[in-house]
DNA sequence: TTTTCATTTTAGAATTATTATAAACTAGAA
DNA sequence: TTCTAGTTTATAATAATTCTAAAATGAAAA
């Protein structure tokens, strides 16, 4: 994804194109593969790759706004940090605990055969499979 | 179950049955259905339900060597509190965002048909099923 | 029983992740 | 250029949890 394509992104989810936000999601966005990040890591990632400086404070806005609009979404796993996925379809995740890793599993690659309806007067929103591992 | 099979309960996984492990101890146990609670909401129920008072570390103390003894698992969602679950056998979980509230699902109402393999040199220790729901 | 001592409880401090605040800055419209 | 709402920033505040060290206690031994 070039430069010119993640102005467009941004402006048009509403998001004016600041210098972090553009920097933050040219780290994001342009990779081929998904990518899994803790505010943290993200944070020192920045530090290690780019000259500029990102208050902690900003790592979070600009991670929520990403969120808020789409481009990012949200796992919630063991542990206490909130990790963020560049892969904003449907899919489910490995999860090792040892290394804190997390994996993405295709939609495709998981089918349930048999779920139970949702209680009273509630919908099934959807459903998140995590393959916990072990060595 | 009654007082003496929780002593007997905690004496055979290695834990003292000192007051406040019995009260609390009674409190999760002596129930038909299972329960799942947060720290907070345990603390708030041995306040209005007993008489002694309990720091909060040791509510934080007893839940985790129940979960170390097995008397308990921990269920990881979507927001900042660790939920424990009373439910120490293989199962799955509705998770309602609204009332942040947690429903367990029997295992067998759940069937998985297609699995992805583990990655290299790592094995499947559990896999987790979180249905969400919204209105 | 009393003594002993490793365990446990406790209050409060410390830590960690995250969110709030309010002042300074900036992108982009006029 | 000027203006202004939106954004960034440093710092404070909050929330959940863990740590610490002193006091209390269960239960084994004397």
């Amino acid at each position: 994804m070039k430069k010119i394509d993640i102005l467009k992104r941004l402006r048009s989810s509403g998001l004016r194109p600041t210098k972090q936000r553009v920097e933050i999601a040219k780290l994001l966005f342009e990779r081929e593969k998904t990518f899994h990040f803790t505010v943290e890591s993200l944070s020192k990632l920045l530090a290690k790759r780019t000259t500029s400086k990102f208050a902690l404070a900003t790592v979070y806005n600009t991670v929520h706004s990403f969120e808020a609009a789409g481009h990012l979404s949200k796992v919630e796993v063991r542990g206490k940090k909130t990790y963020f996925d560049t892969n904003v379809s449907n899919h489910h995740h490995f999860y090792d605990s040892d290394s804190s890793e997390l994996i993405d599993i295709d939609a495709n690659d998981i089918v349930i055969q048999k779920i139970p309806k949702a209680p009273n007067g509630k919908k099934i929103k959807n459903v998140e499979v995590f393959i916990n591992l072990k060595n």
